[in-house]
DNA sequence: ATGAAATAATAAGCAGGCTTATAATGAGCG
DNA sequence: CGCTCATTATAAGCCTGCTTATTATTTCAT
């Protein structure tokens, strides 16, 4: 990255607002599939890593997603508020709670991996497992690379 | 895309995540360069598109940043309340307005550039020219296949 | 010419991300 | 013990995107 030209700094940016642009598109898509369900690509995203790790408490959730701890309690707020999940207190430690899924969670988990997978099926139709591999492993270094600065999680 | 087993979705989903994040963390990481300018990454797309492109009215605009019409309006009321672009009515046809950008712009985006630049090298340390390229060919085709669905833009 | 349909911008209100600041609890050290 | 500091969750308020509905204007068919 070092030395390069006006044309590679314009081909980088041009690179980053790729980036913005699939990653809204691919949102939009699945929300637009999810809207009738009253669910949404953030909601679906949570109870994704929960159902895969059940009673991981608020911080280290948000560090799953990778996102703020705050972000995520008003997300939690609303999926409790639709008996999606629950926050049971840890007996251990009183400050924090522990997040599971509920129930109707499973249903849900199931439709919405369908929606997923029609939205995954447009967005990458024409591409090999391979070429999937190498998006997935540039995006992975491309994220090692600017995570470095972020506040490390549990 | 088809008959792909349980290993292959999960691997596309995790794609998915990976590509939500990566343009989150960009993001994150020039609105923190930049928010001691009192600008942003959302402004700076604008203002970049618009020394580019002077005088476009604003759905055409909101075309080039693939923004709904509405969403480009607020960030204009805002830009222009900070004298950084300006709204010219069209004598040809009373609706609409042309944007443009104010002298103040300019210096602004000497910064920006700038800073942007710094963000793209840390995002794309040990990158080769040629990765750079491969990873946008790949989000441009993942763009194309979904952008389908997307009312087109003048 | 005139009335219907399309288009440009906006308003109102929601969703989901962020920063900064606060309250409650836990942990460590004198 | 008691004081300080770190950690967990939350509150308040901003930014930027969206959908849906409204207003003003243009365009076009009749």
């Amino acid at each position: 990255m070092s030395g390069m030209g006006e044309s590679g700094k314009d081909s980088a940016t041009e690179m980053s607002f790729a980036l913005h642009s699939a990653a809204r598109l691919l949102r939009r898509n699945f929300d637009r599939r999810a809207r009738d369900h009253g669910l949404s690509d953030a909601r679906w995203q949570v109870l994704w890593h929960l159902t895969r790790e059940q009673g991981l408490k608020q911080t280290a959730l948000a560090g799953r997603l990778e996102m703020a701890p705050i972000s995520l309690a008003r997300l939690l707020d609303k999926l409790q508020g639709e008996g999606l999940v629950e926050r049971r207190p840890d007996p251990q430690d009183r400050r924090c709670f522990k997040i599971y899924p509920t129930d109707q969670v499973q249903p849900a988990m199931a439709l919405l991996g369908d929606l997923a997978e029609e939205t995954r099926n447009h967005a990458l139709d024409g591409f090999t497992a391979a070429e999937i591999g190498q998006l997935q492993a540039l995006l992975g270094r491309l994220r090692k690379n600017l995570i470095g600065e972020e506040i490390e999680c549990d």
